[in-house]
DNA sequence: CAGGTTCCTGATCATTCGATCAGACTCAGT
DNA sequence: ACTGAGTCTGATCGAATGATCAGGAACCTG
């Protein structure tokens, strides 16, 4: 009664780094839109194109699937701006903060995920969360710390203590892209535009720094 | 073989109002700290220490608490505000302003679970966004919009779009207290210490309208 | 006291989840 | 041509989830 399906003809050997990888994206934008839970390894899958099984082949559980596409994010932010500050030794430290505050804009505004992922997983102790504390935030916050520091020592910005710059930076830069559908529907704005995102890294510099624009 | 339980005694009539309640606040609680998908039922009633039909009874959908739930956080929120807004008639526009931004961090602090509803909603259309966008989104949104415009307008504030006013602002106001766990963990700050909710307020003002403190 | 309503519980349903397993297909090495 | 490792799939498992249902206890009304 029951048929047997044919199988599908393949073409070429499939590459398993390949795979591998299209799985850890899908699971990157899903766990971030739907929260660890409300993704489900048969929605990552289907996005990724294969089949739900193959997802547990090529990484032994959900978790460490999560681990794989929070590796991923975190990798793609230190090449973000560790690339940046390389190209600007030198440079007078206001000057350097402002681009790099500027490049986290940007950063946040093209990988939204990365922030959604933080602020799902640091609501609560956890496994998750100390795993993303101690492995990926707290060396992002130590530089980060060490910046507003300077920043602070040197006079451009108020003297407030470290940790309160730092989470009032990390709120006010990403929220807009995190909540990118809200800000879409609210106020007619669509985040992903370039001029929206330049317009967003410009406010917060003018806000942190004072007035001051792209060209002087 | 099965011995039935004895029933529990029940000493005076239950209100059904209390429970309910009950039953509110633990899923507010849950909802905004493991998700929509992420809490369940069972573990909502047994916060509020009923048993699980006890929640279907009450609300006749997982769903159903959850708009419930919502619906106490920012009736919370607008008494919070407007009974704040309502003593200060006749004061200048900066001052009701800053007094206004410090309430609100305020009640960030003590409820962190607004904000933590709101990424978790936003980040996806859907019909959970929709409700939430236009049932009690929007209308703090327009209000916060007008006074956002009415200090630009005066120049108290850099000549900056509404909207990215308004996601800096509500990016930086509550970001320490969603993230309450890893800022402990992080920074050693205990963001639910009433200096620390202070000197965070005191942040907040003094980057968006220049530097100065409560005393000053 | 009789009948009805409100509030609540234990038992259980169908569904969906993450995970596992046997087997199939491709290809490199020999 | 044969073998074995690597990659992938359909079928299926046990566990957990949201929801339902029959029934029971407390209370009110008459």
């Amino acid at each position: 009664m029951a048929q047997a399906a044919p199988p599908k003809a393949r073409a070429t050997r499939p590459s398993a780094n390949a795979t591998r990888e299209r799985i850890v994206v899908a699971a990157l934008d899903l766990f971030s839109e739907l929260s660890f839970d409300g993704a489900t390894t048969r929605e990552i899958a289907a996005r990724a194109e294969v089949t739900q099984p193959l997802v547990n082949y090529h990484f032994s559980s959900k978790e460490e699937l999560w681990f794989a596409a929070v590796d991923r994010i975190f990798a793609q932010l230190n090449d973000a701006l560790t690339g940046r500050a390389e190209g600007l030794r030198g440079v007078d430290e206001l000057t350097t903060a402002k681009l790099l505050i500027r490049e986290f804009v940007y950063f946040c505004a093209a990988h939204p995920q990365l922030h959604r992922i933080i602020t799902q997983e640091c609501k609560t102790d956890g496994p998750r969360m100390d795993w993303l504390v101690e492995h990926h935030v707290r060396p992002v916050y130590e530089q980060t710390a060490a910046m507003l520091d300077g920043l602070v020592a040197a006079g451009h910005l108020p003297r407030v203590p470290t940790a309160h710059l730092y989470y009032i930076l990390t709120g006010a830069a990403p929220t807009m892209f995190v909540l990118g559908p809200e800000c879409r529907r609210l106020t007619g704005l669509d985040p992903r535009a370039p001029e929206v995102i330049e317009a967003h890294a410009d406010a917060v510099i003018s806000l942190l720094f004072g007035a001051e624009r792209t060209e002087p």
